[in-house]
DNA sequence: CTGGCTGCTGTTATACTGTAGCGTTATCGC
DNA sequence: GCGATAACGCTACAGTATAACAGCAGCCAG
């Protein structure tokens, strides 16, 4: 006891890399730190920036290499239309998100939506064409926005 | 009579902007001929690549422009996920498109599936999203390339 | 223990993608 | 014509991403 019953996203990240032999080092569990308690979703620039803790002058590559680890092992997701990356909200079992994007506010929800991906595979399978990465984002304003009249 | 009876693509792009009252200039027309005669995706360095007649050295923005226009008039795609643009497949109606890109030949079929417009818009609908602009990518390999075994 | 292998990190330099801003030219309605 | 607006040309630069190579730590077979 003393250990609380909810772990957060980084303890799930340890455990499933433990489980899938995998190693999260420190850089890349700092990455993923900094894309868990930002509120919206980061570019890589703007995450080098934030890994700069007082002295240290990190290149691109530093977190270009780490946010590849944590793609692969579906621990981020990149949103194509951003330019930008966001922790994943259910790391557990690997997937590619559906996201809906508030050009407005910023807020970034995830979906893991049956009906979407039952569409797709079905579109797909009926050219015969075999999926291996899907890109889902839907540009627009979040029900917050659209109820404070801020959508312009 | 004389007059073909099914015209290109750009001939079908002359009479919508007509209709729209908007104008489709020579350089915006260029860059649709270009984007339409190609075999696959372009990036915008490769349009401007492909418009160097001879002796004229044009700048990015000359092309930005042009794609700005024919992505607003609908004429032409944006593939986020590849940083490249294709000519639209039916121009007639407004949509955004969906797209399946095979990462072995380059191939890109664009899709209009109304199931996957459906579940998009009620995944939107429950959280009260207004969806503006929909990216709906699925990469991979395209059944020719499966056949082949190029999969890789 | 040692040497080689592998994987991660650091660094420099550079490639690729996209835009701001400004002056000039063409087009259109009057 | 003439003024307003849209389109274009150009310079410069901002933002995004990667190639290539060097150093280092850990591991493990011999």
């Amino acid at each position: 006891m003393g250990t609380p019953a909810a772990f957060g996203p980084l303890e799930r990240a340890d455990a499933l890399c433990v489980r899938r032999g995998v190693r999260l080092t420190p850089q890349r569990r700092r990455v993923l730190a900094i894309l868990c308690s930002a509120s919206r979703p980061l570019g890589a620039y703007e995450i080098l920036e934030a890994m700069r803790d007082g002295s240290r002058p990190l290149a691109p590559p530093t977190v270009y290499r780490a946010l590849d680890f944590l793609l692969e092992q579906g621990l981020v997701h990149k949103l194509e239309s951003l330019h930008a990356f966001i922790g994943c909200r259910h790391p557990d079992h690997p997937h590619s998100g559906q996201f809906l994007i508030c050009r407005t506010c910023g807020l970034v929800t995830e979906l893991e939506d049956e009906a979407i991906c039952e569409s797709l595979r079905s579109a797909a399978d009926e050219t015969g064409f075999r999926p291996e990465r899907r890109v889902v984002e839907v540009l627009g304003v979040c029900a917050c926005c659209v109820g404070k009249g801020v959508e312009g």
